[in-house]
DNA sequence: AGTGAAATTGAAAATCACATTCAATTTCAA
DNA sequence: TTGAAATTGAATGTGATTTTCAATTTCACT
């Protein structure tokens, strides 16, 4: 597997804050990395439970939320209430299918600039954002024209 | 008070759907409007609760998502896990401040014009969206720099 | 006005995702 | 090897919202 970045990486961030490495860490992470993005805690239990049937819910979210403090996951809430997490990596916005549950990431340089104007004129500060469609994909709306 | 128009159409929703014309709904309604944008049920059950103290905080969900159906309120789902509920009207996207809580309400033709052109590049058809910037508003951004 | 079927209400209990508690277990520096 | 400190997971708590259900209210029709 290729996941020697992402568990060297979660060691040294262990190592750092005086925390242990453990077999449920460890499993968690490579459940994780092993999914491709936008995972819920659940997901990752059931996946994590296969090698692992001992570990519980807690430590699976205990897990996720030192992973995303270690730089290694990012937590994201769409609708629907549910938590997913994502590898960390560059700045990017969604559009979810409400139909099938595919995500699909997108970045737009002319969005993102023209919303930091428009925060300017409110004398806003931005610290962060959340820029979401919501609708069906292309293979939803083929199958939803029968 | 001008909440005539309100009024009747709430009625005028209740009769088109077979539902009741109570004492609670019309209160509740009434302290809807008497707030100026983005209320929780909570705050909603309280401002109703000083001239009816016996509606329960069942009533109020019950009934604003009644004022939903019919087209009079707007559901909304800042960060913080607490639904919010504004007057209906044009469609508009929010800054929303993390210190002092303050939203402002913000409109981009350009913005939502491009959203949909991304989109159409996944073939992607969009329902609805939301798109929320969160930082600090003016006021707070000074008041911060102590 | 009076009746009664259907809608509504509100207190209490359930839900749902996630957080906290705590006794038992595991890690790891010395 | 040892033991202090960290971790684990089952059980329990939490907070917003929903569901349940018996009692009350509305309203179309006498
Ligand atoms: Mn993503
Ligand atoms: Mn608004
Ligand atoms: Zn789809
Ligand atoms: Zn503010």
């Amino acid at each position: 597997m290729s996941q020697e970045v992402e568990q060297r990486s979660l060691s040294q961030y262990l190592e750092e804050h005086n925390l242990k490495h453990t077999k449920q860490r460890e499993a968690i992470l490579a459940a994780f990395l092993e999914a491709t993005g936008h995972i819920t805690s659940e997901e990752i239990h059931s996946r994590v439970r296969v090698d692992h049937p001992n570990i519980g819910y807690t430590t699976v979210y205990r897990t996720m939320k030192l992973l995303c403090d270690a730089g290694l996951a990012t937590e994201r809430h769409f609708d629907g209430g549910v938590t997913r997490y994502e590898i960390e990596h560059e700045h990017h916005d969604h559009l979810v299918c409400l139909r099938c549950g595919k995500i699909i990431e997108f970045e737009c340089a002319m969005i993102e600039k023209t919303q930091l104007e428009i925060a300017d004129r409110y004398r806003f500060r931005v610290l962060r954002h959340r820029h979401e469609l919501y609708g069906h994909c292309d293979a939803c709306v083929r199958e939803l024209a029968e």
